[in-house]
DNA sequence: GTCTATAACCGGATAGAC
DNA sequence: GTCTATCCGGTTATAGAC
């Protein structure tokens, strides 16, 4: 699918027009909105063809994929500090997790709409889709390297799945955080807090033997859950395309 | 908003040609899909005009609102056999979550850009929404009863907010259930079989000495998201209108 | 063969006549 | 309440230019 960069052509022609098409486009959706910005306007703004535009991004929606990737470059490089400073688990993954915060505030309301289209199954902007799948394998990774780093103590079997679990748990916080219209957006980074707080509370007694029990029935709802598709970070269902709504 | 029925002037002139339109449109979009259903179709195939469905729903996400209300009391027909009879708190809450995937089925493909719509904070449909309150009440209200006629020793607090933290884990539930495209979506039934579970073991153990804290922890949350708005049921947000997305 | 542009098409939504 | 005529914006077809 993604072929490896050439050496020396990379930005060889058009690579160029792509990248000030995408500029313009995430400009204007901080400033007006995802659904303020039509694909005219954002062609013309970027001095190029409608018809141009969707030479490079096949539609829309793909504006946004290409957003979220440079938006967790910058949740990357804004937590690169406290990740590599910091190794107590609860301020690791605070960190983290405000870094998000922090680093989506200037597209809130452009966030609202992305979160829209994410939750359609068919399409390939959805955080399960096929296509989304290397940056959510690099999502993933950021947690894991969360909880790799820091000095708690964990359970292993649920260290396997607790990456996994936090990118979940942080896709919880964002969609409050959507919906969130306190004055900046004060309460979502409350309740990031303290449910950071609840989290790794919870990961501590998961070790304790009274709570084992119903620790292992969790591994085993999550194992169950790997074995097979849909949240698992290797699809096997590339055969699965629902091309058209339609059925006539 | 929505005046009182009037005593025996109900279905008055257009009532019928509103209910027939909706009529129409649901059957289509079982049968061809949110997006194969045109409204020019769904118009023509109910027999009147584009512009006069439009009379009666304001947008093509309205149908999905009235689709959501019938679709609830669906719901409720199905486990209310099962909350008369049964007292086991594990096993109203199966029948409940059950009964939602089994009424749901039929729409599985329209549900998922159901909740395309639904994730939108500026879509009438999302589920936090101003003109989704009566429902989202009705929804948890359901969950309330699940907990009130079971036999379950459940911490007072916790009581509190269990029927609306059960209504949010249910929208998990079904979330997974529109990724899921295993055949019958049994995943789904299997998950739902096995959190359940889960969740009355947590509950269980949130009165045990040693979790008290924690249980503590998680309450105070709660208790603070209540205090403001999003997910609370008494929202006092009525001057907050965000119509449009331009701003120019 | 890589890029760019123009002219449609299609469907959701609105205006305004009857 | 019901219609027709239009608008508007995402998307596609297609024809050329480099």
């Amino acid at each position: 699918m993604t072929p490896a960069t050439l050496p020396t052509t990379r930005t060889k022609k058009g690579e160029q027009t792509k990248a000030h098409i995408l500029e313009t486009a995430l400009t204007m959706f901080r400033e007006r909105g995802y659904e303020g910005t039509t694909m005219r306007a954002g062609a013309t703004e970027a001095g190029v063809s409608l018809g141009n535009a969707y030479y490079y991004f096949e539609s829309k929606e793909h504006l946004i994929q290409a957003f979220y990737e440079r938006s967790h470059l910058d949740h990357l490089a804004a937590c690169a500090d406290a990740l590599e400073n910091e190794v107590d688990l609860r301020n690791r993954l605070r960190a983290v997790i405000r870094a998000k915060l922090s680093t989506s505030m200037p597209y809130h309301r452009f966030s609202g709409l992305l979160f829209k289209t994410a939750a359609d199954p068919r399409s390939p902007l959805n955080p399960f889709s096929d296509e989304s799948t290397p940056l959510r394998r690099e999502s993933t990774e950021l947690f894991a390297e969360v909880v790799r780093g820091s000095s708690a103590r964990i359970h292993p079997d649920l260290e396997l799945h607790l990456p996994k679990l936090l990118w979940i748990y942080q896709m919880g916080i964002v969609l409050f955080w959507i919906h969130d219209t306190s004055p900046g957006c004060d309460r979502s980074y409350r309740l990031a807090e303290r449910t950071v707080d609840l989290i790794v509370q919870l990961i501590k007694v998961a070790n304790f033997p009274p709570m084992r029990p119903i620790t292992r029935l969790a591994l085993n709802v999550l194992a169950d859950l790997e074995d097979n598709a849909a949240l698992s970070a290797t699809p096997d269902r590339s055969d699965q395309r629902q091309d058209s709504d339609d059925e006539e």
